[in-house]
DNA sequence: AAAAATAAAAATGTATACAAAAAAATAATC
DNA sequence: GATTATTTTTTTGTATACATTTTTATTTTT
């Protein structure tokens, strides 16, 4: 069952389903190798989450990307992010810190997918998140972080961003180590909603 | 289906679904008078959205309220809201306002539930917010509206609370109204801050 | 020829039946 | 007597089959 919803989502994310025309739950199973009660149960998760829509009163469809959407996660991935580590900040330790350095080094690898690279980017978040203690607010923000990846199937934007966003993740850790609360909040305001931008911009060049 | 979804929200509110004990696919199928099918679409759905998680590696159950969950809820729709409250002040029509002020009005009735009060409420918060043009963003803060109604299923907190929301209410169309985008939001705010406080303080006192 | 009504096809929703996995109960061991 | 291993029972997960709904194609009517 998630071996099945992962296929999903990838084949989702690479474009291998068509965007905009309606899914078959027929097709879906021979596709998959699986009846249509499991391939049911997939498309119920994946609706709820935003990588199914409904296609008039029976189908569904894969979205096409908008980046009115796109903006809208990335504004609430900022405010929610923000308020969470809020809460992460006083109970943040060496080992968390050391924990998301490390994972930030691993994004130093040029040959990263932008998918990779998201997965990535959400495992550092995420090391910091952790230690919060809440666990309603830390689930809706990866539910948030998965929903994102939906627009990280192709390359997007200049290439220089990987570096800007490799610094900012080593200056957020750095004031994190420092004490530096808000400065880190306020950086880490910047550091999603610039991305997000970026995102947009390319979003709404190519569409 | 839809049906089915509503019965299983009203008997987890009611607390006619016992928390903290498995819930059995067979028993909710023959005590919903359809197969295990319907109720496995149902669970998936429910799970979701946060009504039921998981126990143990098979089989679901009711969560406890949890005054951490709630403070949660009320924060993201805080941060949310007043977001998407900026999106819809400059759509915002004497219509709109008009429809607000309509059921409003209906929320004076004293003998409203929790429930029902609570569903008002989101109609009343629903029509300011659909004019923001913003579905996404509208789509979640319906969700976070969804699941507070898990915790509505009682009465609580003082009586006076009603009064204050509702001049709370009436302060925030006027505030609109006369086009006072930023005092409108801080109130916003504060409405929804305070409500969760409430709730926070009763289900801290009764657990 | 265009629009409405009807009939055929296809797709979803649900029930039943079976297989795999998990939980509970019993038996065996230390 | 407590703990571990084994068996039994229960429960979930999946496949197939059928009913209902939706969509498409055809026919009829104006």
């Amino acid at each position: 069952m998630l071996e099945l919803l992962d296929q999903l989502k990838a084949d989702i994310i690479n474009g291998r389903l068509d965007r905009g025309c309606p899914l078959r739950q027929q097709e879906l199973s021979k596709r998959y190798g699986v009846s249509r009660i499991p391939i049911r149960d997939a498309i119920s998760v994946l609706r709820n989450q935003g990588w199914l829509v409904a296609h008039g009163k029976a189908g569904v469809m894969v979205p096409e990307l908008n980046w009115k959407e796109a903006e809208d996660l990335y504004q609430m991935r900022s405010l929610l992010e923000c308020q969470l580590l809020g809460y992460s900040f006083p109970n943040i330790t060496y080992e968390s810190l050391g924990k998301a350095r490390d994972i930030n080094l691993r994004l130093n690898a040029c040959d990263l997918s932008m998918l990779e690279r998201g997965r990535l980017n959400w495992e550092l978040h995420a090391t910091l998140y952790e230690v919060a203690n809440r666990p309603t607010l830390f689930n809706m923000v990866a539910i948030l972080n998965e929903q994102v990846r939906r627009y990280m199937g192709f390359q997007y934007g200049p290439l220089q961003y990987r570096n800007t966003s490799q610094n900012e993740h080593e200056e957020l850790l750095d004031l994190l180590a420092q004490g530096q609360s808000d400065q880190a909040i306020k950086l880490l305001r910047q550091h999603i909603e610039v991305a997000g931008q970026q995102l947009v911009e390319y979003l709404k060049a190519t569409s």
